[in-house]
DNA sequence: TGAAATTCCATTGACGCCCATAGGATGGCA
DNA sequence: TGCCATCCTATGGGCGTCAATGGAATTTCA
């Protein structure tokens, strides 16, 4: 059952019912539900209106990083809250569905549906207008860009770094 | 059982009774309710006008790591008094309740309610309309940092190893 | 013996767990 | 090859349990 990557691919929107529940795409769950917290772990987006969505296993990682018991120092100490404080742990029900807080809903303005976003190692979950609009607008960019942005074609090997 | 090491997410707000007493999170009880004490071991933020919490377990690996903790010893004399001399074990009443020290409360500026922040492997408690401040503050200052704000990617393997 | 604190019990509202249903996809079988 | 049975996902709803809270009862210490 390892076999597959923890990869979080493709969109799916998903209702979100009367009790505030909504179902994480199998695929999702499939991955999720195999760490050690059997459920997500969402945040609000630091820079769009959007849910940041992951495993419990990220967070286990990080909090590694940062496990040093340091009372002096306060570096940490923002990141903790801005990452830690604001994270919540969704756990699956019987049938793999989540409750989203209501700050996060309002975060990221969602009320009927909720769009769930496969970004590679985590995903992200977005109401589902807003994010066609972003979706526009980074295609309207790329388009506008296109004719700017020049990709210089490597002349020889010139790897990547 | 070291899969499940602490992890302490999200923020969670609760009443002070009059008397005192504050219920200390569910998700934040079992993690610390397992340990050889079943409470909250609580110092001053060094810091801020917060209070930190954390297990016991915490604390003991405080006392024998103290030596290699932190090269220059002297302070780390003052370091461990500070806050050995300072920690309060509060346990849990029936319910999963604490009673936080007077001065504790007056440290934080706690009334009425108390904010339990999670910090990864351990957590503060807060006067929620000073952690707003306070958070406001850390999530500017996390978006300025998010470059630097890597979180280690496993190396391809995935398992938890 | 009084004040403070700890233990016990009661309430309420949210959440977890259970069951039920529909629709789509899959595979089996004729 | 086409139809049918089956499985699974998404969804809805009911109900029991537990968390958070309040207060009373009982104990402890000065």
């Amino acid at each position: 059952m390892e076999a597959a990557l923890a990869l979080f691919l493709s969109t799916f929107v998903n209702k979100v019912d009367r009790k505030g529940r909504v179902s994480v795409p199998a695929t999702f769950r499939a991955v999720l539900s195999q760490q050690t917290f059997s459920g997500v772990v969402a945040i609000p987006s630091l820079v769009s209106a959007a849910i940041e969505g992951s495993g419990i296993d990220r967070f286990e990682r990080l909090a590694e990083g940062i496990d040093d018991f340091n009372p002096f120092s306060d570096e940490h100490d923002d990141f903790s809250k801005a990452i830690f404080g604001k994270a919540h742990q969704l756990p699956f029900d019987g049938e793999g569905r989540i409750i989203i807080p209501e700050n996060l809903l309002a975060h990221a303005g969602i009320t009927e549906h909720a769009a769930f976003v496969g970004q590679g190692r985590s995903f992200q979950i977005w109401e589902p207008e807003a994010l066609a609009q972003r979706e526009a607008e980074a295609v309207d960019r790329a388009k506008r860009d296109r004719a700017n942005l020049k990709i210089p074609s490597p002349p020889s090997g010139e790897g990547a770094s």
